[in-house]
DNA sequence: TATAGTTTCAAACATACGTTTGAATAAAAC
DNA sequence: GTTTTATTCAAACGTATGTTTGAAACTATA
């Protein structure tokens, strides 16, 4: 068989670059040459060991999804079982700190899952469209759900429409994409420290879902 | 001259094309040919009318950019006018209104120009990091200073953190990018109606911002 | 040490890219 | 009506793209 520890290091090298690189110039916007000559391998390797440059891209996202669901999971499994009906506070409280684990563990990829996250958000690769609910619809639907009960003066729409606004703000937020960066030439709030910013976070997000309804 | 009848109805083509395009594929995603086909001209009319595709980015911005920083001025100078130190109700009130005649009236590019600027947002070409903040560095610090004054328990870098959070929630939904559309296959929400955007958005945002200081 | 399997590599593949050309056509100016 | 200017067009430009090839180098098993 193949995962000679060498061969492995290979193509955890090409996973490695290929996210970054992603990250950075978007799926078109990165060529096969950037990416191996980035790894410091030879171009054929991503061929060799994913097949296509659509295999690279899935597995750049598989490598990262499972781990970041079963965190998500087990923080609201833990939430729900230490309290019946959590409040508002709490259930935000359980989805930042999966975003702050992520983003402080380099072990799952730290915050760069969360920008490339972020960017698949406004640029849909098909390859995304087909794996993305598979893993990630369990996770949404038990927050979903669980700021429903925690908010039972607003219709299960409203509690879409909230849901929306903080996942919106949350992973613009944790990514660093800031309309400040982007539309002023010194920015004041440029930080990045995860720590940061779910501490700036959190008031906001609380207050926010908490709002009475609209109607 | 030009400005023909005939010529100016090519350039126009061109541009709205384009924006389309960029908007569902991106710059890199997007070749010259998809642009000249979609919009039913040859291919070199491009670079009669632009120079180059970098040109044509930068016009497809121009076209869109200049009025809609007007109309966000005006308003907030409006507001200003009639009111000496206005609310948080009512400075959220005056930016969503900008949206919301940006996404409605479709000479300035409706919802198009709106998806158009949520994607430059994480995929900043090098073209608008040179561009923006000349126009819209005085947008931002105007409201984002109006918002300090209707925000007195809050910093500096506080208020900028929330404008951060307001500002990326605002564009996803305007946008309608939104994470249940991602992440599940059957959303329950995903109307991109702008007026029952605002609605819904307003009351989580004014909560969101007036929420207790974090420190 | 010989053999089988795995991984690397330089080179080439066909195709798509953004751009340019120069002639043909249309419009405007005189 | 002739000359100038503006616009369109098919074709080709050189370069970059993702992918494939087949031999070389390496690793493991026997």
């Amino acid at each position: 068989m193949a995962e000679s520890a060498k061969a492995q290091e290979t193509s955890v090298r090409i996973l490695d670059a290929a996210e970054l690189l992603f990250i950075e110039h978007g799926f078109d916007g990165t060529s096969m040459r950037m990416i191996t000559q980035s790894a410091g391998v030879n171009i054929a390797a991503v061929n060799y060991y994913f097949g296509s440059k659509d295999g690279l891209y899935r597995s750049v996202f598989e490598r990262r999804t499972e781990p970041f669901a079963r965190l998500t999971i087990a923080n609201i499994d833990e939430l729900e079982r230490n309290n019946a009906t959590p409040d508002v506070h709490a259930v935000v409280q359980a989805f930042i700190k999966s975003a702050l684990q992520l983003g402080t563990d380099p072990a799952l990829g730290g915050l760069v899952f969360v920008k490339l996250l972020a960017r698949a958000y406004v640029e849909p690769h098909p390859i995304l469209k087909e794996s993305m609910p598979r893993r990630y619809g369990e996770v949404v639907r038990r927050y979903a759900g669980a700021l429903g009960r925690a908010l039972p003066h607003l219709t299960e729409t409203e509690v879409h429409w909230r849901f929306h606004f903080l996942t919106s703000a949350m992973f613009s937020a944790f990514a660093g994409n800031n309309v400040l960066r982007l539309f002023m030439e010194h920015p004041v709030t440029n930080a990045r420290d995860p720590q940061l910013v779910a501490r700036n976070l959190m008031p906001f997000l609380v207050a926010g879902l908490t709002a009475p309804s609209a109607n």
